[in-house]
DNA sequence: CCGAATGAAAT
DNA sequence: ATTTCATTCGG
């Protein structure tokens, strides 16, 4: 429980109210009006009967969370739980039904759905360091803000030896591996391509009619490929979508109409709280009105397997139902009914004008292109304006609308459609998780934060004292390279040549290196160069 | 929301 | 080589 309630999307403070609470109440919102999903959520669930261990791996994936909390420093943390408490209990007991009404609503249960996308990054060893030793340095100096604190600890850090180390690497590692194994599908990046957006490639071709925030927007969508050809977002960004994209939707075909349908909606999606009824409207009326033109380009998509095709149609399917008034599972039964029926065409080119922006949007979930907290700022930088309100909403119903919907098709179809098929997909959309998770889990499940604190205290005056050392010897060495003989009586001493690392090595990498490694590194090795071995052979030996 | 640190991963 | 983002929290 503990790592759950962390977990979640514990806000950063600033970055996430600004998005992603206010999308969240938004959610609610939006699911009041449409509590027909639960309905037929539920049944699905119920009928389906997806496997518990599912639900529950997912759970303990909740552990992406951002790695500790609760202890001291992290209040703030906490204090975004409001729902929390109530809904993991809810999971609990009545997962079924709980996860069934509306994960929308929670977004912890979206996340749970989708958690890798969500999932924050593993802290590396430093950042671990920094957890359990910014209080240290804290309270030794209570004035100094947060950035000083954390400048000494980097330079703490920087002076300490690889034995010193190692239990920070190692626990850094080990939390990595368990959470990469716990969910497969995370991204270091949830935002197609980020470095390369130079800005100056933002193109505006287009775009550059709407409103700014539009244009913004419009890149990390399909990118026309006469936008920016060479921007188009980076499968590994897109992750298991990029799977259904290649199967099922047809965005290469992506027209201008499309995509000015898309920005538009976008634009909406920027101010979801007061405009989501109105974006809907819109979504109606710009339907009617590209209607035309959509059915001319779409036209082209003859030769796909029919499966796909299906498929690809449910996607659309569930897709608008998220938003739409139609009850679920009459319009997917509609839909397959439809389709076994016949080929229409029309239908197709129905439901795809109608779902465009809501399309667009969950592709832009599904693609990981909406993140978590972050998300905001970068959104800002791109001006990206989503709306994420349903893009949780979009997970967890489509899932399982989809699976429903397969299923049904596979009776009507007399099992024409095998589930092996099917299923990997619908998998891949969301999370692989339980595959072989089921043992790791418990690994990720291990509360960091006990982990941390558990790691062996450094001492402040130690750090103190060979910074002093350090100077001390840079001075020696300065005046003259004779030899240093450290007075190893201090301590282990071992005190590996301060390895200039991080910022400083950015910030002029070239001198600072320079500096360090001509004079500082070579002359006092020696007894350094012992030692470090041993910790070395002593690290490697630990984990073998 | 920035930034201060380091580092892992991706581009 | 360069950029993101993971942590924290005062400004």
């Amino acid at each position: 429980m503990n790592s759950i309630e962390n977990s979640f999307m514990k806000p950063h403070r600033s970055n996430y109210h600004s998005g992603y609470l206010e999308s969240q109440q938004l959610e609610k919102v939006t699911i009041d009006q449409a509590p027909i999903n639960e309905k037929k959520i539920e049944e699905v669930w119920s009928k389906h009967n997806f496997d518990t261990n599912k639900v529950k791996v997912e759970n303990l994936f909740n552990v992406k969370t951002t790695w500790g909390v609760s202890s001291g420093e992290d209040d703030a943390v906490d204090k975004n739980d409001d729902f929390h408490d109530e809904d993991i209990l809810m999971m609990d007991t009545t997962k079924e039904s709980k996860s069934v009404t509306d994960p929308d609503e929670d977004p912890q249960i979206a996340e749970d759905i989708s958690p890798s996308h969500h999932a924050r990054r593993p802290p590396n060893a430093f950042l671990i360091f920094c957890k359990k030793h910014r209080p240290v340095v804290r309270q030794r100096y209570p004035t100094t803000e947060n950035r000083g604190v954390t400048k000494i600890l980097g330079e703490w850090w920087a002076l300490l030896n690889v034995a010193e180390k190692q239990p920070y690497n190692d626990l850094a590692k080990e939390y990595k591996d368990a959470f990469l194994s716990a969910n497969p599908d995370f991204r270091w990046y949830k935002l197609p391509a980020p470095p390369l957006r130079t800005l100056t490639t933002r193109p505006t071709t287009i775009t550059s009619k709407l409103p700014p925030s539009a244009a913004m927007s419009s890149p990390p969508t399909l990118t026309l490929p006469e936008f920016t050809p060479g921007k188009l977002a980076d499968e590994s960004q897109l992750g298991g979508l990029t799977s259904l994209m290649n199967n099922n939707y047809t965005v290469s075909r992506k027209t201008e109409q499309d995509s000015l349908c898309c920005e538009v909606e976008d634009n909406n999606n920027e101010n979801p709280e007061t405009e989501w009824k109105d974006s809907r409207m819109e979504q109606k009326i710009q339907e009617m009105f590209s209607s035309p033109i959509n059915v001319i380009t779409k036209v082209p998509m003859p030769p796909k397997p029919i499966k796909k095709r299906i498929f690809e149609q449910f996607e659309e399917e569930k897709t608008c139902q998220e938003n739409d008034n139609f009850t679920n599972q009459e319009f997917l039964n509609k839909v397959v009914d439809g389709i076994f029926a016949s080929d229409e065409p029309k239908e197709q080119r129905k439901s795809d004008r109608m779902c465009k922006g809501k399309r667009y949007e969950r592709f832009m979930f599904e693609g990981k292109l909406l993140g978590n907290k972050r998300d905001t700022k970068l959104t800002q930088h791109h001006k990206t304006g989503k709306t994420e309100q349903e893009k949780p909403t979009g997970q967890e119903t489509t899932k399982l609308n989809l699976e429903n919907t397969i299923k049904r098709l596979a009776e009507r179809t007399n099992a024409k459609i095998d589930d092996e098929d099917l299923k990997p997909k619908v998998e891949r959309v969301r999370t692989i998780s339980e595959t072989s998770e089921g043992a790791k889990s418990s690994q990720v499940n291990f509360n960091l934060d006990l982990r941390i604190e558990r790691l062996p205290s450094l001492s402040y005056d130690d750090f103190i004292r060979r910074k002093r050392d350090t100077k001390k010897r840079k001075l020696r060495i300065k005046t003259d390279s004779h030899k240093i003989q450290r007075l190893e009586n201090n301590k282990p001493s071992i005190h590996s040549p301060p390895p200039v690392v991080g910022s400083k090595k950015r910030k002029n990498k070239q001198s600072i290196m320079h500096l360090n490694t001509s004079e500082d590194a070579l002359p006092n090795d020696n007894a350094l160069l012992g030692l470090t071995t041993l910790a070395t052979l002593a690290a490697r030996s630990e984990k073998m």
